[in-house]
DNA sequence: TTGACAAGTTAACACTGTTAAGTATAATAG
DNA sequence: CTATTATACTTAACAGTGTTAACTTGTCAA
């Protein structure tokens, strides 16, 4: 245990490079102890991403609040600004996170069929689902902030417009198959993004008036008016 | 001029009725009084709408204030308050005014065509148009304060959902004149106005990917398919 | 032990919507 | 003609917002 060299001779490794464990205890320490204070960072960044998600959804884009945030995580609220540079950035993680959400769903409906059309649909199904059980998050993606849209994500996550790569996908595959009208697939696929967003959009922008059961109706005609113009 | 009786008889007209100008001198310029200054009171009302409705097209949903209304007339920010109960009313008067343009051009697209489908797809383009004109306006309508759809109107205005009869007008006489299939008028209303919808939002939150060539785009195939799925 | 750096806080600025209290002026009553 | 009252409007304040600069505190390296 007391075995290390504890001569002054102090550069056995270089500097520069982290792959090998230090030789020195107080080197090893010092890497521990930095190791440490970066967890704690992450830690607390996250914390902070969390109580964000958490207030947002809770009290909506337009009562959303740093203080609150700092109130939730018990810091003060410029700590924040030590991990994101202003709100806007705050938002666009939870924007980027709704839309890794969003992307699996899609996904997801593109798994549960095996033809084009049936794929489409489901697409629009899980589309549709998200938008309604997630009307806080659709709004900020889609509706509030629409610029985060095409901001390059953070780091290694995928960004918001690749959660749409599922949808031009089936197009081109029911294309490919006979099963889908030739045509462009920029423009099939807006055509089915724009309809259903605007079912959504409406659903959750006046919940009283189109609520889930105009959304289904229209979802219905919706389906049927799609496949009557895509279906070869 | 001094022919009028100045005797100390007073109570020769009713009180409470105003239908006929009062007989005394004091009367008529207290009249007169009341008169100008409800007029002075209207005008400082008008004066505050209009700057209201000047500075939200200017700075938007989110930055638009009270106090640049009342820097903007010349008045302490108080003083809206003893026109407008809050925030809130006032931008129920711009959304108010801005369905009543809304409602004028669908209008107009009913007027500019004779056949029922011709109609319908006239009136698709006078939406599209007005919300790519008006985009301010638009989101605080159909986006940001759907809420205020449904809020009866303040004095002898037309409601919101007004707006929209003559879409319904139009199916009705559409599917009398065997120009459209049968089926339920809402739900057809809902299926036209909510994918047009679609289009519009995305276009407006998010004009660089969604502008207007694509809005363009997007409501042909909009239309081929609307006239594919409704026509006879 | 000293100096540098990191983490976090306090205080402040310039805003926001909104309310309560105050003021000056005009209309009315005696 | 004076006294009161109502009207129109303002000032000051409250509680909140995002954001910045300056300050404190603790940890580590030399």
């Amino acid at each position: 245990m007391a075995n290390q060299s504890s001569s002054p001779v102090k550069r056995v490794t270089s500097k520069s490079e982290d792959t090998k464990p230090p030789v020195t205890r107080s080197k090893r320490i010092q890497a521990k102890s930095t190791n440490r204070r970066q967890k704690q960072k992450a830690a607390l960044r996250r914390a902070i991403l969390e109580a964000a998600e958490e207030l947002f959804v809770e009290h909506g884009y337009e009562n959303f609040s740093l203080r609150q945030v700092a109130e939730a995580i018990g810091y003060s609220p410029t700590t924040i600004y030590l991990h994101f540079s202003d709100k806007d950035e705050l938002l666009f993680h939870i924007v980027v996170e709704g839309f890794k959400n969003f992307g699996v769903a899609l996904q997801a409906g593109y798994d549960s069929e095996t033809d084009p059309m049936a794929r489409l649909m489901a697409i629009g199904r899980a589309y549709l689902e998200f938008g309604l059980a997630h009307p806080v998050h659709y709004r900020l993606m889609f509706m509030q902030r629409g610029e985060f849209f095409l901001r390059p994500a953070p780091d290694n996550c995928e960004a918001p417009l690749d959660s749409f790569t599922v949808l031009t996908r089936t197009l081109e595959e029911g294309i490919s198959a006979g099963k889908i009208k030739p045509g462009d697939i920029t423009e099939y696929a807006n055509l089915v993004w724009m309809t259903i967003h605007g079912i959504v959009a409406l659903a959750i922008s006046m919940p009283y008036l189109a609520d889930r059961t105009y959304a289904e109706t229209t979802y219905t005609h919706y389906g049927n008016m799609l496949r009557q113009y895509l279906c070869t």
